[in-house]
DNA sequence: AGATTGAAGATTGTCGACAATCTTGAAGTA
DNA sequence: TACTTCAAGATTGTCGACAATCTTCAATCT
């Protein structure tokens, strides 16, 4: 708190330097700037960035913890490429995940954080209404909500698990497949009758619901998959 | 396949060295050889195991991602040290995605796998009734059932989930709490009612077995936890 | 022609050294 | 005495270079 301001020119950064490349290439693989199956090259993106392969060493090993890249002994890694049979597998975790989540939050989140999730979907739906289809924010307005119920359970084991190791691959794959987004209306209705069990104090109604809500939304992938299958094939021809 | 097994003197070791000295390291977290709070330094294991700082690193960060360790930028990194509350957690994901391995394994488990199970459970019942009550053996052989039912599910996700981020705590913990071994016949008894639902095909049953069966468990933990929390207070002193 | 072998190139794994940061302890002051 | 300051030591972060391994592709043999 002295003159340390003045004397780092711009920002001192405190973050390593493995930490701000990591970000920015979970960035790159989610937004699809480096697609699915692609090689990461390490004194590549070690140009790329500028930095050395030491720290980009660090940040594609925690990569690898996202599970958004897997490597090999003596041969690199790769931008994980999911299959179906992957994709449908991670909704069935998170069916269980965050189903418990829901479950803890009807015990555990307090009045204070249920508000501010109704006033979230009261601005979710005057997105649905204004764009009243093709919400294209709803999709980060989904995760958001799911977010905030996983934070309301007050587990943060929970919440290491979701957000480390499943939310970077749903936030990859969701421009794929407008997940549950198709039916923003009847998702949204889903999320109230959820909000509605957790401020009643039931548990189990808010286990079941939000368990039904992602295994409504896992079947529409499913029937998705089973269409463009006949037509495409797997992914990654 | 030429002469070259007689070029390399013992063994090539295919794996690498963070590969090695990273599993060492588990074993000596899990064992208690390294302590719970303990100080990683990264000069001394090195030093320890007689590699270089590089792959030692490596080895580390795989254990940040096995949750063994943590680690704060510019500080090192530390044996985790679970309180209480985060023990308890554990056990609530437990709850959720081993229900869900079961649900998936009652569909899923091919039948040869569920008779191999139920001879394990044979052999464990031998076991309990020659130990009668203080069953050493009976804590791995009870994280061996849970493991094959999760394998049995055919997710592949779950059974990363449960083996890269819980599996390690559980062994690490299984130590101090006796674990639902206090009841063995109790929890025997549990397993094959478990694995009666799974193969009867019923799924929701067989969710519903494994959810209590966790949940006993925790709540045996729960018991401990309050009674010895009056004398010694939280851990780590 | 097709398959196999081998060498050249590139990539990953490992190492030692330097720089930046944190911790520790003593010296100095109110 | 208790608190602050600061300097020495140690530890982590970063870098560049070398060794081991893998990949690629051309030359050779069947």
């Amino acid at each position: 708190m002295t003159q340390k301001a003045a004397v780092t020119p711009f920002e001192p950064e405190s973050r390593t330097l493995a930490d701000r490349v990591c970000e920015k290439i979970v960035d790159a693989i989610v937004m699809g700037d480096i697609p699915p199956g692609h090689k990461i090259s390490e004194p590549e993106l070690a140009r790329t960035y500028g930095i050395s392969r030491g720290p980009l060493r660090e940040a594609i090993r925690r990569l690898e913890g996202y599970r958004l890249v897997e490597r090999k002994p003596h041969v690199g890694a790769r931008v994980v490429n999911l299959s179906a049979k992957e994709l449908i597998e991670i909704y069935h975790v998170r069916e269980a995940l965050e189903g418990m989540a829901c479950r803890l939050a009807a015990e555990n989140m307090p009045q204070d954080e249920i508000e501010g999730l109704r006033e979230l979907l009261d601005e979710h739906e005057r997105n649905v209404q204004e764009l009243d289809g093709r919400s294209y924010f709803q999709k980060e307005g989904d995760l958001d909500f799911h977010h905030r119920i996983v934070k309301g359970s007050k587990n943060e084991k929970l919440l290491e698990v979701l957000g480390g190791e499943l939310y970077h691959l749903v936030r990859m794959y969701r421009y794929k497949f407008s997940v549950s987004s198709s039916r923003p209306k009847r998702a949204l209705k889903e999320h109230r009758q959820i909000i509605d069990a957790i401020e009643s104090r039931d548990p189990e109604l808010a286990e079941m619901l939000m368990r039904r809500h992602i295994g409504a939304a896992r079947k529409n992938i499913e029937a998705k998959l089973n269409a463009t299958t006949e037509t495409k094939g797997d992914n990654h021809g």
